[in-house]
DNA sequence: TTAGGGTTAG
């Protein structure tokens, strides 16, 4: 895939922002003289050229009202300063209304987000014209009822009515909102036909249709045949990389964007630091951090909440709070967002007492800030507590949990040992279950070793995912476990025909702005001697500390020798020998992990912390855990 | 009357 930005000359976006006039009493003077003469043209050409809204001026509105030109203009200057008030009252005593009066009406509705009013309006207008339907299906559009705006469109079509740039952007937004690539896809090929594909606008849609549906060739596509790129279609590249999986994509194209002198903007900002917060890429982060600040658009909350939420997914949790106190802000997204942070961190009491205090302040939750919430009480055991946030969620905000709450409530019961409440909880739900909630009762039922119902529940999740190794794992060794071995070799040609491998876990370390690689069983690292060194000198200390090594979930088909070989050099391991071999004594190791840290694991470096005496950090693919003398942040809920 | 962005789960 090419990533080359193309140096081309950028085009502003023209931005006209209204402000209050105060005119200059000469200005005023020749207003007023103009109106007593009668001449309402040339007094509303003085009024627009000011950009003046005043109440004042609909008194003279009765006189404009007959002359259909200066009421049209002056209905216009109303509109734009979302003076809807007069505007509707200008409109009622029009006597002579065209097509032109109803659509600036129209269109004035739609920017104050009355649709209703607009919808009704449009409905009883005794002409249209391409201008009356762009406005609605804009408007539908802006505020995300995309189903209605791509309704209108049709009904556009449907009319004889050729729809313009315009129409055609909209429609495409709709689209995009619907991940209907489908509709997209015909709207595509008759603005190819109509040789709208250059437009920066028809293309930046389009664009954003496909990379919204999940296709960011098709996506990218576009955005390459355009004749120029500008900040829009930069951006829309960035989001729709980050959006679809390729992260380092999104940041790679940031850097190629300043490379190309195209400046950035508030948008751009919000899409690179979510990436660098998929990244957990801490350096990356805090530079764009720094560029927003420098850029003046630092005070946007859509900034600040994903600089919230990458501080938090790269373990600089102070950071994230300081970016939240900061922003002394009502905004529900930054307070949602900090809810979660805490919860990342396994900061379950902190996230609770930020939710009363958010509702104390009157901030109306919803259900992303209720899933926010349940995940910090069950990663932090707080059962009680979920179960009523569980409640207050459905009886009083009156909100419909999906199959996510659910398994948040699945996790806080399994985990407390509550595994046919869980269980009874997942066949009594309204939404329909999924491989992800049966793994996660699955998970429960081996830490509390109710083999029987693991057997059974393993069965569900190779069924709804039967490319997930962990089941057939889990199956494999309690049916070896009890000597079902016939059974045993079932489970292994299941794997076998199904070609269902584990997934290979990978660790890393960053030192001194370089990151160190470690998959499991890795040997390719230069200083491979000296981890192996360190690693059975480490063993050797926790087994005078208890250490077994726990090879439950390695693949029975290993001599027991051989588990534990594989199990020690896990990857996560492997990165924790290299950074204590490569940092000071006492300073805190900082690993990152693609999966979740495996049970034997999380054993070994709680031991490891003590014996060590260091902070050991450990970010896997759910969430932090900080492991001190013995101890994890987690609680061993995880 | 047209374009791009924030918080969550795995």
């Amino acid at each position: 895939m090419a990533r080359s930005l193309r140096k081309l000359p950028l085009r502003p976006k023209p931005h006209i922002s209204p402000r209050p006039w105060h005119p200059p009493s000469s200005h005023k003077q020749e207003f007023l003289r103009l109106c007593s003469n009668g001449s309402l043209r040339e007094a509303l050409g003085v009024l627009l050229s000011q950009q003046w809204s005043d109440p004042n001026a609909f008194i003279l509105a009765s006189g404009a009202a007959a002359d259909r030109f200066a009421a049209n203009h002056l209905l216009h200057a109303y509109a734009e300063h979302r003076d809807l008030r007069s505007a509707r009252a200008l409109f009622d005593k029009m006597p002579r209304r065209n097509v032109m009066s109803y659509n600036i009406l129209i269109g004035g509705l739609v920017k104050n987000g009355d649709l209703g009013s607009a919808r009704e309006l449009f409905d009883r207008m005794p002409q249209r014209n391409v201008a009356s339907w762009n406005a609605v299906v804009a408007g539908h559009a802006h505020f995300g009822f995309d189903q209605e705006g791509l309704g209108y469109f049709l009904g556009m079509r449907r009319e004889g009515f050729r729809p313009d740039e315009f129409g055609l952007g909209s429609a495409l937004r709709c689209c995009a909102g619907l991940k209907d690539v489908v509709s997209g896809q015909q709207i595509h090929a008759y603005v190819a036909q109509s040789g709208l594909e250059f437009d920066m606008c028809v293309g930046s849609s389009l664009a954003h249709m496909y990379m919204r549906c999940g296709s960011l060739r098709d996506g990218e596509s576009v955005l390459r045949a355009l004749p120029f790129l500008n900040v829009v279609s930069c951006n829309t590249i960035i989001a729709g990389r980050a959006q679809n999986g390729d992260s380092e994509g999104a940041v790679e194209y940031f850097c190629l964007m300043k490379a190309a002198r195209l400046a950035p903007d508030e948008v751009t900002f919000v899409s690179v630091v979510s990436a660098c917060s998929d990244l957990a890429a801490l350096g990356p982060g805090r530079q764009a951090h720094a560029q927003a600040l420098k850029a003046g658009v630092y005070s946007s909350l859509p900034i600040r909440c994903s600089l919230v939420s990458m501080y938090s997914k790269c373990g600089c949790l102070d950071y994230s709070l300081k970016v939240f106190s900061e922003s002394c802000s009502s905004d529900l997204v930054l307070w949602s967002a900090m809810i979660a942070a805490y919860g990342f961190h396994g900061h379950g009491h902190a996230a609770v007492q930020l939710f009363k205090e958010m509702m104390k302040e009157g901030i109306e939750p919803t259900e992303i800030t209720f899933l926010s919430l349940l995940y910090a009480c069950s990663h932090s055991g707080l059962k009680e507590q979920g179960m009523e946030f569980f409640k207050l969620m459905t009886e009083t905000y009156k909100l419909m949990p999906n199959v996510r709450h659910y398994t948040c409530m699945v996790d806080l019961l399994g985990r407390s040992g509550l595994l046919q409440e869980a269980e009874a909880l997942i066949k009594s739900m309204p939404v329909s279950a999924d491989a992800v909630i049966w793994k996660t009762l699955l998970s429960a039922c081996k830490t509390h070793r109710d083999t029987e119902m693991a057997e059974r529940v393993a069965k569900i999740v190779i069924t709804l995912d039967p490319s997930d190794s962990a089941p057939y794992v889990l199956l494999s060794n309690i049916r070896a476990n009890n000597q079902r071995w016939s059974d045993v070799s079932e489970v292994r040609t299941a794997m076998r025909e199904r070609r269902v491998r584990k997934e290979p876990g990978i660790s890393w370390v960053e030192l001194k702005g370089q990151v160190h690689l470690f998959s499991t069983g890795d040997r390719s690292h230069p200083l491979r001697r000296e981890i192996e060194e360190c690693l059975k000198e480490m063993i050797r200390k926790m087994r005078q500390w208890g250490y077994v090594p726990d090879t439950s979930m390695v693949l029975h088909d290993m001599e027991e020798e051989e588990k534990e070989f594989s199990l020690v050099h896990h990857s996560e391991k492997l990165a924790i020998a290299f950074a204590l071999l490569s940092t000071p004594s006492g300073a805190t190791i900082l690993v990152m992990k693609n999966l979740r840290v495996c049970d034997d694991c999380h054993v070994a470096i709680k031991l490891m912390s003590k014996i060590e005496k260091r902070e050991i950090v450990v970010r896997d693919v759910s969430r932090f855990h900080h492991f001190r003398d013995g101890t994890c942040s987690c609680r061993d809920y995880w």
